[in-house]
DNA sequence: ATTTTTATAAGAATGATTACGATTTACATT
DNA sequence: AATGTAAATCGTAATCATTCTTATAAAAAT
């Protein structure tokens, strides 16, 4: 995911273009990591003083549904990236001081066995906790 | 985990033993199933009317600190369960309506290869979501 | 240029969780 | 059995993340 195929998405989808939004997402493909909502209302604030936290919350889960941001959550907090470049299923190895992330390309659900047919799976979570390097 | 050895653990760390204490853990323990703060409170407010929520809060985290009981997260709302019989390491599968749980064996981090040294792993979750055989 | 639709601001509301001073209780010791 | 002390609990308020409401502004369509 990029800068330009994400506002194309938006576009497509019927929704508007505004400044805000591309700068969020040029924010996000910058950072390429996870991000909270404060962090992002902290950088946005910089050039917009007055943008409202309902205006970034808006923004990140209209994104997620369109698929540009990825969502996960620790310690109470949801928090967002842009999505990977690979379209593929994958996981991630997630820095829980920064946010940054590693990609996991092994899937745990190829292999596991079949479950009981009475329980209907409908997602799964993999995803390794660590320090970066950096962070250290 | 049943109930007498979670009491033990309690009173060996010197903690108190108090009929709160132990209607909390019977009650997890017929349940054997994820519950939210707010279930365990209604559930113990029938028994103990005036009950507040700083006890019940400070009771699961420190059971949970203890491994009395196990944590995890969704739809924004932190859930316990007893800990499983087995004391080996082991995921779920978990009923996202009614927090009723499969165990999984299995581990991925088992067939992970090695990642960067530079990257300290700290933990990982990995959890299979769906609606159960009752729930569907 | 005007209309229509969507986005945004501002602040209040909500829901989960944590914090805190005052009071009570468990329990070891006398 | 009475007492002292630390821990547990209550009642309530505070906090934190997130969502809702309503009025206004901006973008897209006509």
């Amino acid at each position: 995911m990029n800068v330009s195929s994400a506002l194309e998405i938006l576009k497509n989808e019927g929704y508007k273009y505004t400044e805000k939004r591309e700068d969020l997402v040029v924010f996000f493909a910058k950072e390429k990591r996870y991000l909270s909502a404060r962090e992002v209302l902290t950088y946005m604030q910089k050039t917009y003083p007055g943008m409202s936290v309902d205006t970034i919350y808006r923004n990140l889960t209209l994104f997620r549904d369109l698929g540009i941001l990825e969502e996960t959550e620790w310690n109470g907090e949801k928090r967002y990236r842009l999505s990977c470049a690979t379209d593929a299923h994958h996981h991630h190895l997630i820095c829980l001081d920064c946010g940054r992330t590693r990609q996991i390309e092994a899937c745990p659900m190829d292999n596991i066995p079949v479950y009981d047919s009475d329980f209907e799976v409908v997602g799964h979570k993999f995803e390794i906790y660590g320090k970066c390097g950096e962070c250290q």
